[in-house]
DNA sequence: CTAGGGTTAG
């Protein structure tokens, strides 16, 4: 268009500034509207200075504003709002000071950037101190929670926004329901459903995908599935979430499935997708139907694999027990292995006893990332399980002696509607005694079923008694037993673990479901656990 | 022309 002088006006502009993709199309730009007179234009002024953040020149935006002549509100959003994407909060705080005239987006232009650099609290003291909010200030706030992992407090404050006259919106809901899939806290979920219907909300791609992925995240496939289905428009995302979540719930067919019918509607997999396929895959130890799936990202699907499909790859082999060719994988990759990828052929040691390749793996990996927890613990368990406890004691050494601390264990149910969290070794929860009464029951009555907890996972300890206490007060054994005190059968009792559950607690669960004639639903780091009737639907392969 | 959104994860 410049180079055929057609006179740009507002309508081009804004194309202009989409298209700039650098600086010297945005200097090019910037000369030729001076040329034409435009320079005075308020409008086209605000307009420049928004180019200017979209090419990354924060330098000529902010020179354009100090030496604008006609400065507006607009004007000040703007290099606000600009200085917010680029995250630059500092600069963003002193426009902000600067402000005469604040309006209703200049203050949530600063929530979202005091959001975005992480100062909850300070976003919180601002949101606190409005003259007035709308919903957008009530979203930044809700969503901004949810992105630093506080859900409870996003559940809160949605909570506290229905005491007011602001209604939310879809945006607002996604947040809402994105926090109770994290918190796995199901009846909140429902609810939120329920009032999205009510209201008559427009159950549009990004939402509707929210609630998919809350329920595949509950383990309830079927009300996933059905708004899957009552969904008008599927992007990409929609499958995603539907295959990923088949996957992670055991119903790998289904998924595979589902992978084929997508492209029948003629949407094109992405990354995303083969994580979900590769996964699927794997939780059942298809080795041949993975190696195809990951031949045809590449040759039919133009999708080039990431570190983290070769990571999935690599456990996959691993898992399966070929740990060679996993290996000769690693070597072939085109990019550096991460630690996720060392750590899946780790784990892979541990699981096949391949204390060899374990130890010079994970001795390998301890250097790579000093301060990572997991990889100290599965060369320690490796050795444990050896019974080599001068090595169990080095490793444990290394680990105090770097400061590193090990991330403890953490598992949420919800009772009542209300989300409980315990820690390993807990002893705060208000029904304590009652809970550690039940997890005596718990030890008696599987003990005179036979069962026998797995010491060998817990390597610390020399005293077979205290190991099996220690076992005990796994995060997820005191949730199920506060599970079988609170929730009333047939509802099964749903927990949600931050760690993949352990040897013991898994042999437990299954014990358990038995004894005591209870589902039990655990969904950890991976992938669900559904213990029904003595055993579990990943059929011990995980 | 300026403010708020989801999906993978040893």
């Amino acid at each position: 268009m410049l180079k055929r002088n057609v006179l740009p006006d507002n309508y081009t502009y804004p194309i202009l500034v989409q298209a700039c993709g650098s600086s010297r199309e945005g200097e090019e730009i910037h000369t030729h509207v001076l040329k034409l007179g435009f320079g005075s234009d308020v409008y086209v002024l605000n307009t420049m200075i928004n180019m200017y953040f979209v090419c990354g020149e924060m330098g000529n935006a902010r020179k354009l504003f100090e030496e604008g002549a006609v400065l507006d509100s607009v004007s000040w959003n703007s290099i606000l709002a600009g200085y917010v994407r680029m995250g630059d909060v500092e600069e963003a705080t002193l426009i902000f000071k600067r402000m005469e005239e604040k309006n209703l987006i200049s203050w949530n232009s600063m929530i979202s950037g005091y959001m975005k650099c992480g100062s909850i609290e300070e976003a919180r003291k601002l949101f606190d101190s409005m003259p007035e909010r709308d919903v957008v200030s009530w979203s930044a706030m809700i969503s901004g929670y949810a992105q630093h992992d506080r859900f409870v407090q996003t559940l809160e404050l949605f909570n506290e926004m229905q005491r007011g006259e602001v209604r939310p919106d879809e945006t607002t809901l996604v947040s809402v329901v994105s926090a109770c899939a994290h918190l796995v806290a199901l009846d909140q979920g429902k609810w939120t459903h329920a009032y999205i219907t009510k209201n008559n909300f427009e159950i549009n791609s990004v939402l509707g995908t929210t609630l998919i992925d809350m329920y595949m995240k509950c383990g309830c496939v079927e009300n996933a599935l059905e708004v899957f289905y009552g969904m008008k428009e599927m992007g990409v995302s929609s499958w995603n979430a539907i295959i990923v979540g088949l996957a992670m719930n055991g119903l790998v067919e289904e998924s595979l499935e589902k992978f084929s019918e997508m492209s029948n509607h003629g949407v094109a997999p992405n990354e995303i997708t083969f994580m979900g396929v590769l996964g699927a895959c794997r939780h059942v130890g298809l080795v041949d139907e993975g190696r195809g799936y990951f031949n045809s990202m590449v040759q039919i699907y133009k999708v080039e694999p990431n570190v983290k499909h070769y990571g999935c790859m690599v456990d996959l082999l691993g898992r399966a027990g070929l740990l060679e060719e996993a290996e000769e994988l690693i070597g072939t990759m085109p990019m550096a292995p991460d630690v996720a990828t060392w750590g899946a052929l780790l784990g892979a040691c541990k699981k096949h006893g391949d204390t060899k390749m374990g130890e010079r793996v994970g001795r390998r990996l301890i250097e790579l990332q000093p301060d990572h927890d997991g990889f100290h613990v599965l060369l320690s368990n490796i050795y444990a399980s050896k019974g080599r406890w001068e090595d169990v004691i080095e490793v444990r050494g290394i680990m105090r002696h770097q400061g590193v601390m090990k991330t403890p264990g953490c598992s949420l149910i919800e009772a009542d509607g209300v989300v409980h969290e315990f820690l390993a070794g807990d002893t705060a929860h208000p029904l304590m005694e009652d809970i550690d009464r039940m997890l005596d029951e718990i030890a008696v009555r599987l003990k005179m079923h036979g069962y026998a907890p797995a010491t060998n996972e817990v390597s610390l300890d020399i005293d077979e008694e205290e190991k099996e206490t220690s076992l005990y007060r796994h995060s997820e054994k005191l949730a199920i037993a506060f599970g079988i005190i609170s929730i009333k059968p047939p509802t099964p009792i749903r927990i949600m673990k931050n760690l993949r559950i352990c040897e013991d607690c898994h042999a437990a669960a299954k014990a358990i479901s038995k004894v005591f004639e209870r589902e039990i639903v655990v969904r950890d780091r991976h992938r669900f656990h559904h213990f029904k009737h003595g055993s579990c639907s990943c059929k011990d392969y995980w």
